[in-house]
RNA sequence: GACCCCAUCGUCUAGAGGCCUAGGACACCUGGUUUUCAUCCAGGCAACAGGGGUUCGACUCCCCUUGGGGUCGCCA
């Protein structure tokens, strides 16, 4: 049998980092089986829906790589068949009409809570052998529910979490038509599941009491189990949960703060899965290794550090050009209004190794690009007069060097010994007045990249 | 409150009863390389939540306690 996996978003705002940690691995496991990954868009709460968020959903899957199989899937377009199934269900006898108010609903919640009692629909309008309903009341579009079983339990062998018990008695009848007749989420969930013939349902932990009330449904309508894996939540690095608010959720927000997917995807995947000891791997890798075994139960807490190693380990192993076209337009945000492509990729090669982030990383060689200020801080701690005079000294001798890094570098060592000082006696002050920060590479490379004229510049506009 | 789930270094994790004197990675500390900083290299610090069982033997299995998380919508 072809596995087939989903992913079933909804598309009412960002996209979380949790969310797409289950993509993640319902991609892995699809992949790993020859199998298909299929995209969903749950989009039957047409007031919260957007067409927006659905864009989100798409660049945030094609930014991470996740391709998925078929054409994505809207449950708005498949109305009809909600409808077929519901009056199936209706006819069985499986489902019923419900006349409470939302109203009335409130207060018995309200009553149940008092009570200290687990808040329950409370059956009012489930038909029942030898019972009398209520009367319908005018002018009340009622809502359809489901008639869950009342005694017995639900139990399935968890992919994650090992077997799992619920009685159907902590259940109510729940609503799977609201009164306008749309369907609604578990229900919509269990038909297309069925349909798309999805054979492991792979999503997070908050589901895991939504699962007895979906396989009492596929049961009534005879239809197969899937299996269920239900993976643990990321919470933030205060053990908090994760929102947009609380730490960073939202996948885009890691490319604009300058992740790479590769590091987003191969974080996120090593966060609660295993393999050994590896921690650096591409997304094929995660494709032939992933499986449920090594995935833990329990929740994980994001951890900003290793991010940035990672993403780190991918910005030194990325080709010059790539990071170019990523670090080009976070110049032009920063004012810069023309961009040397030659100076841009010595730049990039000279500081990858260093770089954790794209957006430091564009900071950082800002000053290839654009003039400088130097700190009084700076100032004087590297500017005294006789660094002042050094510096003349040095700039009058370097319009003589040939141009190369080789040369510029072999200038600067003899000008030290002819001068007979310390190295960073002349390299300190040329840092500060060139790049304006005193950590920097190697400052020969420097100076042979933003070359004899800005050199020039900068020390005469520090100077004067 | 009820129900469900979870529990190894600060963090992510390895661990399928003897391989554990509990391994790796991030972070942190020290040293080396780099006459700056970062990278890189070497070394170090640091954990089985507590209590009961089961067993010749428990990080591993069971129970309880404690702590954490999730759910209890005409949201998904």
């Amino acid at each position: 049998m072809e596995i087939v996996t989903r992913f079933a978003p909804s598309p009412t705002g960002y996209l979380h980092i949790g969310g797409i940690r289950t993509a993640l691995f319902s991609w892995a496991y699809a992949k790993k089986n020859k199998g298909k990954f299929i995209l969903r868009i749950e989009d039957t709460d047409v007031e919260r829906s957007t067409q927006e968020a659905v864009e989100i959903i798409k660049n945030g899957m094609k930014w991470l790589k996740l391709d998925h199989d078929d054409d994505i899937i809207f449950q708005t377009q498949r109305f009809d068949r909600y409808k077929e199934l519901i009056k199936a269900l209706l006819d069985q006898g499986d489902a019923y009409y419900c006349y409470t108010s939302k109203a009335e609903l409130d207060q018995l919640r309200e009553l149940q809570v008092s009570q200290g009692i687990k808040p329950k629909y409370d059956g009012r309008w489930r038909p029942e052998e030898n019972k009398n309903l209520p009367d319908i009341p005018d002018n009340v579009q009622p809502v359809i529910r489901f008639k869950t079983p009342q005694n017995g339990e639900i139990n399935w062998k968890d992919l994650v979490k090992g077997e799992v018990a619920i009685k159907n008695e902590e259940l109510d009848d729940l609503i799977i038509a609201r009164p306008d007749g749309t369907p609604t989420y578990n229900f919509c969930v269990v038909v297309d599941d069925w349909d798309m013939k999805v054979t492991h349902v792979i999503r997070g932990d908050d589901h895991v009491n939504n699962t007895p009330r979906q396989i009492n449904l596929l049961k009534a309508l005879n239809a197969p189990i899937p299996q269920y894996a239900h993976l643990s939540m990321i919470l933030a690095s205060d053990g908090q949960k994760m929102s947009k608010r609380h730490g960073a959720a939202s996948v885009m927000q890691f490319r604009d703060d300058g992740y790479l997917p590769e590091a987003v995807t191969n974080y996120l995947a090593r966060l609660g899965w295993s393999h050994g000891d590896d921690e650096i791997f591409s997304l094929s890798e995660l494709a032939e290794w992933f499986d449920f075994d090594h995935i833990t139960s329990s929740a994980a807490q994001f951890d900003k550090e290793k991010l940035d190693w990672i993403n780190n380990h991918y910005i030194k192993n990325e080709p010059v050009d790539k990071l170019a076209a990523l670090i080009k337009p976070r110049l032009i945000d920063r004012g810069v209004s023309r961009v040397e492509t030659d100076i841009l990729n010595d730049a990039i090669k000279l500081y990858q190794d260093r770089e954790k982030n794209l957006n430091t990383f564009a900071d950082d060689i800002l000053f290839f690009f654009q003039d400088i200020k130097v700190s009084d801080e700076l100032k004087n701690k590297y500017l005294s007069e006789k660094s002042k005079s050094l510096i003349r000294a040095f700039v009058g001798e370097l319009e003589k060097v040939n141009w190369t890094n080789d040369d510029v570098d072999k200038f600067i060592k003899a000008f030290v010994k002819y001068e007979d000082i310390r190295f960073p006696e002349i390299a300190m002050p040329l840092r500060v007045i060139i790049t304006g920060t005193d950590n920097t590479p190697s400052i020969g490379s420097i100076i042979f990249i933003v070359g004899i004229e800005v050199v020039k510049k900068r020390i005469s506009v520090i100077l004067e």
